[in-house]
DNA sequence: AAATACTGTTCATAATATCGCAACAATTGG
DNA sequence: CCAATTGTTGCGATATTATGAACAGTATTT
């Protein structure tokens, strides 16, 4: 039994005022009108009309029961139409906040491929690292990189950031590789000043317990794309996120170190306001960056082997 | 496509995590959930979840439509319930005001027969002529004889009522039988004074316009019983609803005079107060009056050839 | 690391439900 | 009183839907 015909069914039927002339509107055979419209107060033990062969009057049940179904109709309507893609494309902007290194590195391709489906959108990125309020200058969404999600707002869980600690081979072979993070101390390290304290490196050992190692400053700077082509100079050790990284490691122009000391993982979300209706151009580029970066990273996919 | 069923397998397979669960939970084969759950995709345009062939996950939009489904389908059971006759009989209690003298002859068998049906309502019946407040006093119906219904309550028509001016035989020969309206001053006039002016009849002379003539009333009383009854033993002229004077018309015990001139139509009506809630007992009682009073009433089929 | 168990999807077949047509019964309006 | 219209019912044809097995991919276990 189709419910839901059966409602609409029972609408036309009232808002018409006849099966004969429902059956017009529909569509469809008078006979299948009536069916359905027996099936219906069968269902619901209940005569709906009252019939006298000709005429047709609703009883008080049924006019009760039609504006419940009104309403429910148009719910549902509503339900779909707030879901559904108005075939195709969207449109409209899509003003979005974005850290500078992983937005140019990661999210950059991203858009671009959400562009091809999506050509009507304009969007509107800010690279920016500090924290924007997503509220008061409008943003619809904020890519972050954050150890835990901010929970007043609505946080999708993009991709796992998991941090590196490497250096560049000559530097190794000059100064030598730590063998454990006390070494640290007496090498130069370079930090990301944006994602770690600017004196100490957060680790966990070999049984997962947390810890922090102190360090030597030797350069800092607030882009991780800076300290990594130090690195790759020769410069030092750095604990960088592996999304920066990962073409020279691969490349070999980097080398991990102290790999039995893993760094904090962290994650990338997708965070927005927590509004009552959605737009749907955010609904689906965030579904859209879910399902892409959905398992493993494709920049930790060779690196992994490594670590 | 059955967007009912959709909803509810959608529902299902949200609730439970996977499609498997889902089809055993319903008792259907997963492939039929599977197809489902396509089915609904397509038509919306839209992913509902991410796939991962062992894992699922809820989209943005998949979200957002579960919970406009969940409350759809509480809406649409709560509906059907509120409507449905939860099988055979009511149980519970009705408190209904009536006229006296309608309320003992006609809606006195009509409760019987209800009661054939649904044994286990108990009627809680006032028979009183005076105008009661629904409200206050905790009544669930009033049946109330009245020109226009009470707009600021649900009032649902029963039957028509059309009053007779009749006497006896015996009266018209003693007295002679009136030709004109105003010939009646120079009659014995006999006063139902419920439903009609103590001093003037309104009558609608043969191109329907209203009028009002002057009685000299003879006897007042507020049962129509009683002037019947009084009528039939000559003396006098009575105006009163035909339901009450249709037998002794039907047996020549009063005869109608002045045929051409009909008094002013009024109707029987139940009336029940505006609640967003109307209890089904009530419903499914007046439903069964209506349908039962439907049509000429029963009292004025024969008497309508007289008069 | 390999095997196993479980997941969701797809396909052809079978069962089911639904529809339209036509005949019928009942009522209304001229 | 007849004609026209309305709602209901039965039957054959059609379309829809479920089923169960085979398949492909992914966790879990040993």
């Amino acid at each position: 039994m189709n419910r839901f015909e059966n409602m609409e069914n029972f609408i036309r039927v009232v808002e018409v005022g006849s099966i004969s002339g429902a059956a017009d509107r529909l569509g469809v055979a008078k006979s299948a009108v009536s069916r359905r419209l027996k099936e219906l107060e069968e269902h619901l033990g209940v005569e709906l009309f009252h019939r006298t062969t000709r005429r047709m009057n609703l009883t008080d049940t049924g006019r009760a029961f039609y504006h419940q179904c009104v309403r429910i109709l148009e719910d549902t309507l509503e339900a779909e139409l707030a879901s559904a893609q108005v075939h195709g494309t969207l449109k409209g902007g899509l003003k979005i906040a974005l850290p500078s290194t992983f937005g140019l590195m990661h999210m950059g391709p991203a858009i671009n491929e959400f562009l091809q489906a999506h050509p009507q959108i304009e969007f509107d990125l800010d690279f920016n690292d500090r924290e924007v309020d997503l509220m008061q200058e409008g943003f619809d969404l904020a890519i972050r990189i954050a150890r835990l999600p901010d929970s007043s707002l609505i946080a999708r869980r993009l991709a796992p950031i998991q941090s590196i600690m490497c250096a560049s081979p000559s530097y190794l072979k000059k100064m030598g590789t730590p063998k454990t993070p006390d070494e640290l101390l007496t090498h130069q390290c370079l930090v990301y000043s944006l994602l770690h304290d600017y004196e100490y490196w957060h680790l966990t050992d070999a049984e997962g317990k947390e810890f922090k190692t102190k360090i030597r400053p030797y350069l800092k700077a607030t882009t991780g794309e800076f300290i990594r082509d130090a690195a790759v100079a020769d410069q030092g050790i750095i604990l960088v996120p592996s999304f920066i990284v990962y073409k020279e490691i691969e490349r070999g122009e980097l080398i991990p170190v102290l790999k039995e000391y893993k760094p904090l993982q962290i994650d990338a979300y997708a965070i927005y306001p927590q509004t009552r209706h959605l737009s749907q151009r955010v609904r689906t580029f965030v579904d859209f960056l879910v399902k892409r970066f959905e398992g493993t990273p494709y920049w930790d996919l060779q690196i992994q082997k490594l670590t």
